[in-house]
Order: C-alpha cells, then structure tokens, then sequence
DNA sequence: AACACAGTTATTGTCAACAATCGTGGCACA
DNA sequence: TGTGCCACGATTGTTGACAATAACTGTGTT
C-alpha cells in the first residue's frame, strides 16, 4: 500500500499523468478501497490533485512553484540547523561528519558525482532535520517536502558539477552545528537552499525550463 | 466529509479520544468507506494518530510537542513576513490595517478580549500567510499547523490580558511590511511566536500544565 | 461547416457484507 | 492464588456491487 506511494514519488508516473483508480487497483493487486484511502494520503501530501468526480492527477509543479518550494525549505531546514546546533549529540554529529568524508571519497571517483548530488544531498539534510529534535518540523520536511523535491530531482539536476561546492558548504554547516553556533547554521543552510532557488530563478529568465510550465 | 474534520479540530473531540469508525459512520451519516478517506486525510494532517488494526485517536500533544510546534511556526511565519514585506500589494495591507483597527475597537469593549486573542489573531496571521505569495507555505500553515492550534487553544489562553500586547505587535509588524522591510518584518514576527513559546516553556517549567502531559 | 443538444460510456462516489486482526474474559492448570 | 492459554467479541481492513456524476461521441439544426 505505501508502494503505491513510492511509485509514485520515484517518477514512476511522470508529472500531469491521470491516475485511474481501477487502473491502478488492478496494478498493485488491491482493491478501489484501500487504493483511494492511498490516494487521499498523496492527497494531502501534495503529491496528487485530485478533483472531485475527475480524478486524481500527479501534481505538475511550474518553475514558480518549485521556487516555492525552495523557499519554504529555507525557513524550516534553516531553523531545524539553527536547533541542530543546541540539541544535536556529539555522536550524532560525528555520524554525520563520518557521513560527508564518504560523500567526499565518491566524489574523488568521477562517476560518483551524479549519485552525490541526487541521494548524499537528500542524506545530509536528511540527517539534520532529525537533529533538529523537533518531529514536526522534521516530519513536514521529510514526509512532505522532500517527497515533492524527488519527484523533480531532474529537473534540478542543473546542479551538476557543483558536487564539490555542495559539499563543502554542508561541511561548513556542519562546523557551525559542532560549535554550537545556531545562527551561523541558520544562516549557512539558508544560503546553501538560496543558492539552489537563485539557480532555478536563473532558468526560468533564460527561459530554458526542461518541461513545459503547462 | 468535511464536517468531521471541523468537528475534531474545534475540539469537539477531547485530544486523546478514541474515534471508532462505526460510531463516527452513524455520527455524521456516512458509511465507513469515506469515513475512512477521512480519517486517513487527518492523520496526515497530523491530528489524529492511527495505529493498524487498534483504530484512531485525536492526537494529544504534551507541552513539549507545542513548544515544537511554535518553533515551526516561528520559522514558517517569520519567512511569509518577509515575503509578505516583498510581495504584498498596497491594497491587501491596507485591508490588513483595517482588520486591526477593528480588532483595536473590539479590544476597547472589555468583552471582546477573549474573542480577540482566538479569532482576531488568527485572522491576522492567516492574512500575513496568504501575503506571502507562496501557496505552499501559506498551505503548510493553514491547512496543519494553525488547526493543531486551534485545538490546543484553550490549553494557549494564558494569553489572556495580552490583547493590547499582541495588536501592537501585529502593528509593528505590518509597519515593516508596508515599509517593504522584510529583514524587519521576518524578525518581527519571530519575536512575536517566540513570545508566545516563552511562556508555555514558564508553564512547563512552573509545572502548572493544564492537561496532563500523559 | 460550426454549434448545441442528447444519448452513451466510462469513471468516480458510496454502500453494505465479508475477512482478518486485536483486545478481553474466562477457564484450566501449576 | 497466580499464570498461561484458548475462545469469544468487537473493531479494523478489504472487497465487490450499485448509484451518481462527468466526459465523450454522434446527430441534428442553424
């Protein structure tokens, strides 16, 4: 039942398609019921719009609405940094430094970049959004935003190359966290989000978006 | 079908209540099938939580849960100021400017004060989020966190006797959005949720809980 | 030829019955 | 008398059929 959900997120079914519920009740092996319990959860999540006697569609995201999304990411990984810094366990944050010396090692070798920029991102936040202490925080970033970002991750992919420069600053936010310094980490993960906004911006005035903004 | 949801929110239903699925179907004659749709809408909203096979329960949050949810609340709104502050048309504030003069001749009579911090607050936060231009983060705000709050309000009435308090922070608040000063008015209305975390962390540390943290 | 209307088809919304799982009470046994 | 097990009852999970609404196609008219 929560496959549905990954089939969907994954990008199984690209953004815009019409969803079917007996369709999709006949390909997961499931009833309509269970199915359009599903289906209200995507719902609410906004991974689905769904209109009344219409159907459900997978939600079509424009270049002002993933901005959107990247703005609103901004206000809660900046605080959920900000309270990383005053609750996160040494261990923890050991744990994660462990983690960005493996980003580090897959970056050395060429053909890790693509893996680094899709996953050992969403890993790095991942992490402090847990550290933040704060479940509901932590939840609306992974249960909610996170979800929608996989599902655009390549239209984002103009990130490429900037491996290096991306792990670098998780490495400074990472040193404000060990040193307790909530407002340098507030400030460096706002940044570091703005950075990836302000490169979107930049293909929506060169007009070179990669889908249709329908 | 959106009438339960209303009915759980305005705290019809004691936090901590056991929903059954029968009963609720007979409640608000509906067969189990969109009750279902319903409560599965609900948790995701995160105001009820449900257990497989053991049924659902208006969530119960302890103060330490409210206080998470003001940190969010802090970083979510603090950033649709500032986006408000940019984004904002002249007219919309000026509808803002009213809604607190009303609010400032209601809090004149004695008896509105109560009325003022439950409603006349949320009208102004619910105005600042919408201003914000981001349907994302207004939604976030609206559609989850504000119906936590709603629930909890009666447990966030320590409030009383700060009517004149919170209006002159709307205030100051909107000053710096009509200025477009969003550096302003993203701090501003930091201070102001903020405030509002500091005195349920006293209620904590005095012990005085008005509900027991379970 | 273009538009409007009506019938048809497909899809969504709803329902009541059935299956599976969990909690509870009572009974047997140590 | 206390504990463990089994059966019962209740509640949740699931299913297939029925009703209502919307989209589509074809026909007729202007």
């Amino acid at each position: 039942m929560a496959a549905l959900q990954r089939a969907i997120v994954t990008g199984e079914f690209a953004p815009g398609t019409k969803l079917s519920e007996a369709d999709l009740a006949k390909r997961f092996g499931v009833s309509r019921g269970p199915l359009r319990e599903a289906i209200r959860r995507l719902e609410i999540r906004r991974l689905l719009t769904v209109v009344p006697n219409a159907g459900a569609r997978v939600v079509s995201l424009n270049n002002q609405q993933l901005i959107a999304l990247f703005e609103t990411r901004e206000a809660l990984e900046g605080q959920a940094a900000r309270l990383a810094a005053e609750r996160m366990s040494d261990e923890s944050i050991a744990d994660v430094q462990g983690l960005l010396d493996r980003h580090a090692a897959v970056i050395s070798a060429a053909e890790g970049r693509a893996y680094y920029q899709e996953e050992g991102d969403y890993d790095f936040h991942y992490r402090i959004a847990h550290g933040s202490g704060n479940s509901l925080l932590a939840g609306i970033l992974l249960d909610d935003l996170y979800q929608l970002l996989r599902m655009y991750r390549f239209r984002l992919s103009a990130a490429h190359g900037r491996a290096e420069q991306a792990l670098l600053e998780h490495r400074q936010i990472l040193s404000a966290i060990s040193e307790r310094d909530g407002q340098l980490a507030e400030l460096l993960m706002r940044r570091h989000i703005a950075r990836g906004r302000s490169r979107l911006a930049e293909q929506v005035e060169t007009g070179e978006e990669r889908t249709p903004s329908h």
